[in-house]
DNA sequence: GGTGACGGCGCG
DNA sequence: AAAGCGCGCCGTCACC
């Protein structure tokens, strides 16, 4: 079906307010159909990167090139910081034009910017929550999660699992932590609606108390009102009450994914205070800081001194991965990797 | 000239 | 009609 410009337009979804989505994923639909498409996504990614970050940021650098976003204790639902003027946690990364972006943010004189980020942090909550035996058995070998994830699902020794495979296995281990049902599964993996139901019945079968878990969950926070996190913070849920199915069935999924996203701010909240007292405890205050924190990795400024380097990043990997030990989560490890360099861009 | 809603898109 | 979670910022538009 055309309209009077002679564009295909049927089947593009709609937005929250009814209108025709011109969202990016609606549009690849269309390249086909005019050149100006095309046209039109690059111009976006441009313009979304010049608009956001390219002609403002700089503005709010001070008289010493530092920047100071602020850190919203309180912003949001769950327990993460938000951040704003600017939200230092959401610089580009992924995308190539990206990276040039991130690359504007370097250490000082003497000094290197370090990275330290927890591998799979929800996953590895889901596995302290659940009890899961597979999942803890996975975590405990210190194998890849998705590989091995495929081997148990698929049936498959793990070096037989295919490339294919582990993307499956990499697309629901990151739906599972939002909840995500078989409709959203068979959009991400573009297959068919029985490929996906079979996927993700066998997902269940593979790691039962996961699925326990979850049963758990909504069913405590029917009664109750509200989820709690490993550390016992609360966000309540009014709406899986509702006689909507729709907004019964988001309460459910925001149920679901409350408690892990919540005990991984928990845990990095923790270690931010401890990183913090063993770098003053240590004498390194003036050669090693906390400059920010993006949900699941910490960033230090370091001084460029290898001894240094060194012991920081043992004060801080420790810190982070022992947040979890006197806890009920503790027999799942937590791993912690880093990086360095004098560009932020560089540091991934 | 200011405000708020919306759609879109950057991040974990 | 929506159909995987959590954010903040941009440009546009409607409105006062």
């Amino acid at each position: 079906m055309f309209d009077k410009l002679g564009l295909a337009v049927k089947g593009l979804k709609k937005t929250e307010g009814g209108a025709r989505s011109t969202r990016e994923s609606e549009l690849e639909k269309l390249k086909d159909v005019h050149p100006i498409i095309a046209s039109i996504l690059v111009y976006r990614e441009i313009q979304k990167l010049l608009s956001t970050y390219i002609d403002n940021i700089p503005l709010m650098v001070d008289a010493n090139g530092r920047l100071h976003s602020t850190l919203n204790q309180d912003g949001t639902t769950t327990g993460r910081f938000s951040s704003s003027n600017p939200n230092m946690q959401n610089i580009p990364v992924r995308d190539g034009l990206g990276v040039v972006i991130r690359d504007a943010f370097i250490a000082p004189p003497e000094f290197v910017l370090m990275s330290f980020d927890y591998s799979q942090i929800e996953m590895r909550v889901l596995a302290m929550l659940s009890f899961d035996p597979g999942l803890t058995e996975i975590f405990q070998s210190g194998a890849d999660i998705h590989t091995s994830v495929a081997s148990r699902v698929f049936r498959v020794e793990p070096e037989n699992i295919t490339k294919e495979m582990r993307r499956r296995a990499k697309v629901i281990n990151f739906g599972i932590v939002y909840g995500m049902g078989v409709n959203a599964l068979k959009q991400n993996l573009g297959s068919t609606r029985d490929e996906a139901q079979a996927f993700y019945d066998q997902y269940f079968i593979t790691f039962p108390k996961i699925a326990a878990y979850f049963a758990q969950v909504k069913n405590d926070a029917t009664q109750k009102g509200y989820t709690e996190t490993l550390f016992g913070r609360r966000r309540y849920f009014p709406n899986l009450r509702s006689r909507i199915p729709f907004m019964k069935a988001m309460a459910e999924r925001m149920a679901m994914n409350a408690p892990l996203q919540g005990t991984a701010a928990d845990f990095i909240k923790i270690a931010m205070c401890r990183v913090d007292e063993a770098l003053t405890k240590e004498k390194l205050s003036s050669d090693a800081f906390l400059i920010l924190q993006v949900h699941d990795e910490l960033i230090l400024e370091v001084r460029n001194d290898p001894n240094i380097v060194i012991r920081v990043t043992n004060i801080v990997k420790n810190a982070m991965a022992s947040v979890n030990g006197s806890t009920p989560g503790a027999h799942i490890p937590l791993v912690v990797d880093s990086a360095k360099g004098t560009h932020w861009g560089s540091l991934k």
